[in-house]
DNA sequence: CCCCGTATTACTCTTTCGGGTAATTGCGCG
DNA sequence: CGCGCAATTACCCGAAAGAGTAATACGGGG
């Protein structure tokens, strides 16, 4: 027997469009319930402090605050929240930062049915739940040895098409500082040059437009 | 008195969840009715010669063959096509080759459903329908001198970290050649230097993850 | 048919980059 | 309290980059 409790959920996703997707994807299961939709971060929080749903879905990229800073507040005052992070963006980072705010899940936007609701099922009961193909990722992600503030810095004026000197300049620091901050990325990032490293810095979420 | 007749339409999306949100929306709509789906660029073309939707809304970016290809193919066998992107994204190059490629309009996904519907009708009556904050993007692209195939071919090799002679060893030419190209790149791109060269295309959608 | 743009090669010169190495300060963590 | 790490500054050096300039060949469009 199937428990008749049904589940409150709560969409946020700045396109209207998916979340009416969402909606009439998960209305057709019973014991499933939209009690709450938000197409920002802000109000995501507002209402979650109003509403209490059972399991949040979350889109990651929104204007103003992102999915990711709605799941950290959400769980700082909650931190019983279930929360899935649904997203077109298949990032290390993003997934990273998610897991780290607080995420119960991360699904891509292209996942069946099935696999939404039994992901939102096993949210419910408090499980995480990640695709293997990303939780193969998050596993690799784990050997890359992340960025420090300053250095992400570094690399978004390195996109720019900044000198050395004039990063050191922006950042009010020796050109020989900026040196061995770029020195450092190319490191971490495994990378040939600067150009390289901004390139990794686009393809892993570090940089974006 | 508002036309009866119903305006047979086609949906294109990899993500299922886009499909039926989109679905669910226009259902609403007394004069619009869902003849067909599809989750790839491919059936998307076998679908249209079956059905010959009268408007037809396209994802960009899908597996296979992208959103842009399909709509080169339908638009060579049916110049009277009516098919509208639905994007995510809002990268110039996207919406130019999408336009270039025969589209009759472009549309970001975070559109409200009335502007929606209003585009599919106008595009039902082979009117453009582009917003106007894309229109004004399309303005200050036609601004940009476009990469040629063999500089876009250097610009990826860039990324990669490669130096300009092993640019030339990869193409089979020179490295004064590969430098010459390089050189074109920063001038058309109005880039600094390579490492702003690569921002610049993943900007702009020349380079792609 | 000529012009323009692309693709190609070539040379010089100054600046910048990236590798190697090393030292100091300050902060958090065990 | 010491360890490690981030941030900072510093120096040397060979390789690469980018600016400037120029020339040739090829192909499409007016």
């Amino acid at each position: 027997m199937v428990p008749k409790i049904q589940i409150r959920l709560m969409l946020v996703d700045d396109h209207s469009v998916v979340r009416m997707g969402l909606a009439s994807v998960l209305s057709l299961e019973k014991d499933l319930q939209v009690v709450a939709e938000a197409d920002d971060g802000e109000s995501a929080v507002t209402l979650f402090r109003e509403l209490h749903p059972d399991v949040t879905l979350m889109d990651v990229r929104m204007p103003g605050i992102g999915g990711v800073a709605a799941v950290r507040r959400i769980h700082a005052e909650f931190p019983d929240a279930r929360i899935v992070m649904l997203t077109t963006y298949d990032t290390e980072e993003d997934l990273f930062n998610a897991l780290d705010a607080g995420a119960t899940g991360y699904l891509l936007k292209s996942v069946q049915r099935e696999e939404l609701v039994a992901a939102i099922h096993r949210a419910h009961a408090g499980e995480r739940c990640i695709p293997q193909s990303l939780a193969r990722r998050l596993q690799e992600c784990s050997d890359h040895r992340e960025l420090s503030p300053r250095e992400k810095e570094v690399l978004d004026l390195m996109r720019r098409g900044l000198h050395n000197r004039d990063i050191g300049v922006a950042l009010g620091i020796t050109e020989h500082t900026a040196k061995a901050h770029v020195k450092a990325i190319l490191s971490k990032l495994e990378a040939a040059d600067r150009t390289e490293a901004v390139a990794t810095g686009y393809e892993r979420g570090l940089l974006r437009p």
